[in-house]
DNA sequence: AAAGTAGGTCACAAGGTCAG
DNA sequence: CTGACCTTGTGACCTACTTT
């Protein structure tokens, strides 16, 4: 990082409040609700919430809920592409 | 550019349908296409794809299946000198 | 001169890694 | 499983060069 650069050009993780560290999937986010959805979409189905399906998420809770944390990822807009979960269901060649 | 210049009087690009801005490689492709065969010649051979081999290149995937964009990339014509006939006879997909 | 492309550059994001 | 850090590919922009 350059001297004088500013360490958080991207503002706040629109999931959890946490400082952003770029774009990733198509929203600013920290780099653990990025690696939170990189992991949730083979799986993200399965995530239930145990507490009434409102959960603010904070950096200092976000680990609490994974089912409203992944749905406040899907809201904010996070995708990867969006047709490869068809495709990925065709066989390989 | 000067002033009243149509942005992009090359049309799409061949390969993904994004916008094209110039004949590269002797193909109407996008900056994209274009970086990505020039990267793609020395390690082509090893791209597999992980779909069935009948991917749509898409702005939005391009970059999910090397080899169907690379296939593309040879069946529409882009090539590099006479480097070009090796490759083909090679494996792909 | 103008027009146009090959190849270089590098900030940026995707996906991988692995200690905790 | 998490998330700070790492590696690698991407593509918008740039320069150098050719052609007319």
């Amino acid at each position: 990082m350059p001297v004088g650069a500013i360490p958080f050009p991207f503002g706040d993780c629109r999931i959890c409040n946490d400082k952003a560290t770029g774009v990733h999937y198509g929203v600013a986010t920290c780099e653990g609700c990025k690696g939170f959805f990189r992991r949730s979409i083979p799986k993200g189905e399965k995530y239930k919430c145990f507490f009434g399906g409102q959960c603010v998420i904070s950096p200092q809770n976000r680990n609490r809920c994974k089912a409203c944390r992944f749905k406040k990822c899907l809201d904010t807009g996070m995708a990867i592409d969006g047709m490869i979960f068809q495709i990925l269901h065709s066989k390989s060649c």
